[in-house]
DNA sequence: TAGATTGTTAATCGATTAACAATC
DNA sequence: TAGATTGTTAATCGATTAACAATC
């Protein structure tokens, strides 16, 4: 009963989950209504209110939100707790900080490991992940079950990266290369392109 | 005449850019159709015309839009021309890797400078650019004529290093860290969380 | 009870797509 | 000329907001 949920709605969930768990655990927000985190994400109250509903937990009139089980929904609405494997193709400095980064663990994803070409950083670890050659991406990926995959890969290298992955079973890609990679349509992609950003910031100035 | 550009339009804007940098200079693309470059990116032709007629780019029915022409009207509509400086603050993995990575001079921006409170990285400099402390985050933005900037700090610093930025006159912000910042409404903000985003893919599968 | 807050239905708004006339 | 492609106007679609009834 929630799988035709918008696609802006979804991008939110981790927003408010993020929020939520910040709150002290002192008593005080034991329950939350939807106008207090609306006022604190800069959202609309209704569209909280929507938003929230789609997790199939009940706000109560009056008192608003119980923290806990609000919490507990939106975990189980982004399957935080069905963990998932990731792997990195590419262990540059943008694969190295992500490789490094400890935040995929609160939505329940672990990076397994990197991969790339460089003979340098093949065997080392770096975050404590091993670095595998490209060669064994295949068989890496199965050997974790991973069913993610971030690229951070060079542009030119992007769409054969992503070949690579497609066959070695991944369903979803992050893609931090800037450049369009086609995939099938049962393969997600996001994509995200820094540099873009902070042009598009520019050019609203 | 543009500045009402719908904020999705604008965002494609980079990538159009992208793309039609990307193409041979061998003379082959010197024309390129909306209905070419829609399908190479995925989007829909009609969509492609009018995200470009925002450029002021006029098309030539039977031949398409002229691609020297094209992206210098996008470099145009992007201020790629009027060069920038950006800081970061937060020398981490994340900070470091952006220190490094050049794709940012493809819009006209420079990174001038990052932020840090680690004594070991101060004085250091990263990817070319110097590392200053914290303290002198005012007048380095100064120094540097900064109006951009990217928050590469743990989220429980990221609200009182926005504060600083914006007391140093910088007019966007870049953030990282995944908490919301509050900001005026003249502070153009563009959050960007890298494990939300897996985790919204994973709750896609 | 009165008041605050939820949840739902209808209205609005903005973005995308479809239809089609204009043009080279 | 005929055909391909642009550019524009109208229709559709989806997301957000407003209005309001339900509820504790």
């Amino acid at each position: 009963m929630n799988r035709e949920i918008p696609e802006f709605s979804l991008q939110r969930m981790p927003v408010y989950l993020n929020y939520l768990r910040t709150l002290p655990d002192d008593g005080t927000y034991n329950y939350i209504s939807s106008g207090a985190i609306a006022q604190a994400l800069g959202l609309g109250e209704v569209l909280v209110r929507k938003d929230l509903a789609y997790t199939g937990c009940a706000g109560r009139p009056k008192v608003g939100y119980p923290r806990a089980e609000l919490i507990s929904a939106l975990e189980n609405f982004l399957c935080v707790n069905d963990s998932k494997s990731a792997v990195i193709v590419g262990a540059g400095g943008l694969g190295s900080a992500l490789l490094c980064y400890g935040g995929f663990s609160h939505y329940g994803i672990e990076l397994a490991c990197a991969f790339d070409n460089d003979p340098a950083k093949i065997g080392t670890t770096i975050g404590g992940k091993p670095v595998l050659p490209i060669d064994e991406l295949n068989e890496g990926c199965k050997k974790y079950g991973a069913t993610l995959a971030i690229i951070a890969v060079p542009a030119s290298a992007a769409q054969q990266t992503a070949e690579l992955l497609i066959k070695a079973g991944i369903k979803a890609i992050l893609n931090f290369a800037p450049v369009q990679i086609n995939t099938g349509d049962e393969i997600k992609v996001i994509n995200i392109d820094v540099a873009a950003n902070l042009a598009i910031l520019a050019s609203m100035l």
